[in-house]
DNA sequence: CTTCAGATGCTCT
DNA sequence: GAGCATCTGAAGA
C-alpha cells in the first residue's frame, strides 16, 4: 500500500483532513513492531484566520514552531500536563496549519496498542474499553506510543517510524461534519464546522 | 446511561 | 500565574 506523499499534504487543510478519513497511521516501534490503525475522526486548524490554531495570526513561538515547517510533517504537543496529541501539517510550507487526529480503529498488532492503552491484551478488554479504543486524540497517542519525541518528524521518509499509507477510501456518504472539540475560548471559531468523522 | 472533580506539567504572559 | 485541541474513575439516575 503506497505511502502518502508530500503532495498529499501540500493542500487545502480541509481537504487533508477529510481525505485522511480511513487511512492508516503506521507507528514503526525501536524493535521493528508495526502499530497500524485506520483514521475515522479529523479536525483542521489553519493558522491565517483560525483563534482556536496555536499559531493563530502566524504566532511563532518555541512550540508552534513545527507548524511552520514542511506540509507532511508530524506536529505533537503535550497538553494537559499529560497527555499528547498528534497532527499532521498542511498547506504550502509557511502557512502554519494542520490536522489533528481525533480517532481512530487498530488494524494491526491491536494487541500492543492495547497493552499501551490499558496494560492488557485486547481480548482481556472489557466491552467499555473496546468502545473507548482510541476515540480520542490523548488515547490514540497513547495506544501508539507517541509523545512530543517524534514531534517533528517527516511522515513522508519510512525510515522516521511514523508515515500514513493510503487504506480504503470510505464512502462518502459516510462521513460526518460537526463543530470542533474543546476550543470554547476560540470566539467565532468555535462553529467552524472543521470536524470530519466517520 | 449521565455528570463531575481531579490529575499534572508545559507554554506563554 | 493562568490556562490548556483530555481522560478517568466514582457516584448517581
Amino acid at each position: 500500500m503506497d505511502i502518502l506523499t508530500k503532495d498529499f499534504y501540500t493542500r487545502d487543510t480541509l481537504t487533508v483532513a477529510r481525505d485522511l478519513l480511513g487511512r492508516e497511521i503506521v507507528r514503526v516501534l525501536e524493535d521493528g513492531t508495526q502499530l497500524v490503525c485506520r483514521i475515522t475522526e479529523t479536525e483542521g486548524y489553519i493558522g491565517r484566520m483560525d483563534k482556536a490554531c496555536h499559531a493563530y495570526g502566524y504566532r511563532r513561538t518555541p512550540r508552534t514552531e513545527t507548524l511552520f515547517a514542511p506540509p507532511g510533517t508530524a506536529y505533537i504537543y503535550l497538553i494537559y500536563g499529560m497527555y499528547h496529541c498528534l497532527n499532521f501539517v498542511t498547506e504550502e510550507e509557511g502557512e502554519p496549519a494542520a490536522v489533528l487526529i481525533r480517532g481512530a480503529v487498530p488494524v494491526a498488532n491491536g494487541d500492543i496498542i492495547a497493552e499501551n492503552r490499558f496494560g492488557r491484551k485486547e481480548k482481556d478488554m472489557s466491552s467499555y474499553q473496546r468502545k473507548n479504543f482510541l476515540n480520542g486524540p490523548g488515547k490514540l497517542c497513547r495506544g501508539l506510543a507517541l509523545t512530543r519525541a517524534q514531534n517533528g518528524l517527516d511522515l513522508t521518509d519510512p525510515a522516521g517510524g511514523l508515515y500514513v499509507r493510503s487504506g480504503a477510501p470510505p464512502d462518502p456518504a459516510s462521513i460526518q461534519v460537526g463543530k470542533r472539540v474543546g476550543i470554547d475560548y476560540a470566539e467565532e471559531a468555535v462553529d467552524f464546522p472543521w470536524r470530519f468523522y466517520l
